[in-house]
DNA sequence: TTTAGCACTCACTTGAGGAGAGTGCTAAAA
DNA sequence: TTTTAGCACTCTCCTCAAGTGAGTGCTAAA
């Protein structure tokens, strides 16, 4: 597999970013011109060939010029693209971004707005996950009453994230007992991950505070519900942007990125199922068949060294690797300080 | 305008009818085929051709069919247009729907899954505006200590619209304090709407309890924003559906829609822009450019005789009225209903 | 007033021809 | 042995012309 020598590394890397830039077939020609490898085009061309043979690249037909297969995408990425850094356009968009970021509070609010700029400055579309529930702690939790048979339950973790939920009151609760309730539901659990809330564990609370069943059941479920059911949390970004792709100018291809966009447990999926850090998955590399002509980029984000949500751009195998790595790197780093501060 | 006697009427009805079908010019042929009108095709020729320059009817070019004008539509859906049923699917999936939605007792869940239901049963792209905390009556709000120098600030509004901020508290207040200043707010701005809260009325509130500015201005600010800042909350689904119109196969018309369909802002415009009760939008009747070639149907709905928001189906000028208009009816009927028992 | 007949229009399809980009192979040059 | 120049060849894409078919407008007869 490495074996491929400098001249056709050398080969290879202007086969790509040309393509890249292009979305031509780059014929040997071309490369002879532009790219300053002091050999003729019909060496260029025996060099192509066996490049072809080695499956780094392909033929759209026989008299076209030679365009990047999947493989040869992951060469070039593994090892040979060209480490950049942000323009200077892009460095003011980001500091202007998280000055803004700085003053929200919340992570939900973060997170979308991560994901909008994420396909403003990448130009591809931008998928994000904001924490999930269930990875983050507890830290407390409140109840308010609303009607005679109503309440609101406040669940605040440590990830800054809020969840409300409203529930149905289980009549004949004085406000004394809730407190108490309330009280020590707070003592007992603040630290915890909510995924640790397993109903073998919530059944011994049951049984501690077994003079308050009624209201502690609905916390309880509430609980447990939060631990168990995967939430979708997952934000869009700049989906219009595929259209300026042109491999997607066919509207049948379009059809089935759109209609996966709208499906968030799949998204959801996605974005779990990539390895921790900086993951660059390459065409079929990624699990969903609607993405087998797609790359996606992404980085995890962490609070407390715990890995908390991911951020991700979605382009089409064609994408600018390099460029979209230096801006999630530098986008998730910056984040990454920014929830520490939280 | 009104000047079309029941034979052009008749054949007015065809073709729009046809034309919301095939998405093919209608030719008289067809017409005096399928549509059950006693008339050859040469007379129908005529009476098209007066249809067309009375402004009902268009020719895509000389030798082509008849397609209806943004005129023509307008005269069906006022005149014309005959009042279906649901099918008995449709009234199963509702049924199914709303017993679904009736455990739900948030109205954001609700309209939200009520978008995404709205799309799969009309087969268009849906639109739903959530209630502006503005137009929403101030019911409660509790403030929960986070940390020292943070709060999480709840405000409850009649329309079960919750809204969390999380506040930087000004130090050196102990519970004591606050809990005063929530309860005396409580009192004071109970059923009152949000909107009503301008900056006038507030400065009444803090002269009142002049000894408590810190937290009451922190407080108040809060209030003053959701009152001024123009919130989006407004929910999409079935954004891909525009796909499968053939209107639409053309990518840059296409981009032009995705791209509004991210402008959060400009669609909460749009939504906002409408009459109460049922309104039919056809062509340029819609404010946005991007919406020329789009009708959109909307219905508002309500809480105590009061609109909150609106519901609405977006697809081609070339829509199926009859049936969207029946069902966003029926949809927002029980909405309401829906909404009152919350 | 309606209808049959007919010439006409125009989009769409098909196939042929030519241009252009790029290839693979061969033989000469380095 | 490696590189390069030359050349025939392949294949896509564009254009153009001819043919097809759906539908029209007009005219004259019913």
């Amino acid at each position: 597999m490495a074996g491929l020598n400098e001249r056709k590394q050398k080969i290879l890397h202007a086969v790509v970013t040309d393509y890249i830039q292009t979305a031509e077939p780059v014929g040997s020609r071309t490369i002879s011109r532009h790219y300053k490898i002091a050999l003729s085009a019909a060496t260029i061309r025996n060099e192509m060939a066996d490049l072809e043979e080695l499956g780094y690249l392909m033929q759209p037909h026989t008299s076209a010029g030679r365009i990047p297969s999947q493989q040869g995408y992951r060469f070039y990425v593994d090892a040979l693209m060209d480490a950049t850094s942000l323009t200077q356009e892009e460095e003011e968009y980001l500091a202007r971004l998280f000055t803004q970021l700085e003053k929200m509070r919340e992570i939900d609010q973060i997170v979308q707005h991560t994901a909008r700029a994420l396909s403003v400055i990448t130009r591809y579309t931008s998928l994000v996950l904001a924490p999930q529930i269930k990875q983050s702690a507890f830290k407390q939790m409140r109840l308010i009453p609303m009607d005679n048979d109503k309440a609101l339950v406040v669940l605040i973790t440590d990830t800054g994230y809020i969840r409300n939920k409203v529930i149905e009151m289980p009549k004949a609760l004085n406000q004394q007992e809730i407190d108490l309730v309330v009280a020590y539901l707070n003592k007992e659990l603040s630290g915890q991950t909510i995924a640790s809330l397993t109903s073998e564990r919530l059944r011994k609370l049951r049984s501690d505070l077994y003079y308050h069943t009624d209201i502690l059941n609905v916390l309880l479920n509430m609980l447990e519900l939060c631990a168990q059911k995967p939430e979708n949390r997952v934000y869009l970004g700049g989906a219009s942007n595929i259209l300026n792709q042109p491999e997607f100018k066919d509207v049948e291809k379009l059809k089935h990125l759109l209609t996966l966009f709208e499906e968030d447990e799949r998204l959801t999926m996605v974005l779990e199922n990539v390895t921790e850090g900086l993951s660059i998955r390459i065409g079929t590399e990624n699990v969903l068949a609607e993405m087998k002509d797609c790359s996606l980029i992404t980085a995890s984000y962490h609070l407390h060294g715990r890995p908390i949500g991911t951020i991700g751009v979605l382009g089409p195998t064609r994408m600018e690797y390099a460029r979209v790595k230096t801006i999630i790197e530098e986008i998730s780093s910056r984040l990454n300080k920014l929830i520490g501060t939280l």
